[in-house]
DNA sequence: TGCAATGGTAAACCAGCTTTACTAATTTGT
DNA sequence: ACAAATTAGTAAAGCTGGTTTACCATTGCA
């Protein structure tokens, strides 16, 4: 059926193939994603992933409120909350009623949280290694910067 | 709670709070899918999105086998047939049985489907071009040389 | 005192897949 | 020639990492 209609265009075929930027994105990520999963089970950590280190890297060391974690996260409070209740199922934070709003929860580390953090963190560094072992450190710092520079243009 | 126990490794904070670079993958993919979709949806499509524009670049013009289609787009079949109902759904392929092996769907563009094909090529092209307005030609290429050597790699 | 703003929760959905488990048709090995 | 293995595809659930819509409780301000 197509044969007929469309062999004018066949040209234009080569164009449409080639993989176009976000797909390079999506794969990025999720190459990133597996590999830290990965090195979090290796490290005791199951059940966790990368969306929860992000907001531990978010907590102060006296605790935090749910707002403000989703406010340095750039997530909704919605999302936040989920994290929340996984990280504490884990028994990695703890949250406590504000004592001077009642509706605030402020959200703390226990020390098994403190020691995800260092591992998380010590996962990040191996992958950046691992990357840095494929790109060289010079390509591996453009490529950070190119990133950033595209989002921050939004 | 943490203040006392963890205060000696306050200096550890500043590394943790870095970005890494996962994230900036997630971000940039989200980018990428947000300009597609609401392109798109000017364009008069509604209901699709990037997924489907990456399976229509695969699509030949005689038509082309599901588990071909899957194998060039680095998805899993399941995957790539829950694409293929939905643009059927949406009146953009059509499906006929392989006549020399009853087991096989071939998957053919309708005019329509051609259109669509068209328009997310547009896009594509609409959003790189906004790209290398903040980056650069130069810059641009750089980042899709990185990530595609970061890929392929694995 | 009343009502909007703020902190948080609940449930459903979106995007783009994968894993597990299966059926039907075809090919292979003996 | 016929059973066993392979291949094409479907079905349903789950995963990663969120968002939108709708709501309740507390607080702040006029």
């Amino acid at each position: 059926m197509a044969n007929e209609k469309f062999s004018d265009d066949i040209n234009q075929l080569d164009d449409f193939r080639q993989q176009h930027t976000g797909r390079l994105f999506l794969y990025a990520h999720r190459d990133f994603s597996e590999r830290a999963i990965v090195k979090l089970r290796r490290l005791g950590h199951s059940s966790l992933s990368l969306a929860h280190t992000n907001l531990l890297a978010n907590l102060d060391l006296d605790g935090t409120r749910l707002t403000t974690l989703a406010e340095r996260s750039r997530v909704t409070k919605q999302a936040i909350g989920q994290l929340v209740l996984e990280l504490e199922k884990a028994g990695y934070i703890g949250r406590t009623i504000d004592p001077t709003d009642r509706r605030a929860t402020i959200v703390t580390f226990t020390v098994a949280g403190w020691q995800f953090l260092q591992d998380a963190n010590q996962v990040k560094h191996e992958i950046e290694e691992e990357y840095r072992a494929i790109l060289g450190e010079a390509d591996l710092q453009t490529l950070r910067d190119l990133l950033t520079k595209l989002l921050e243009a939004k």
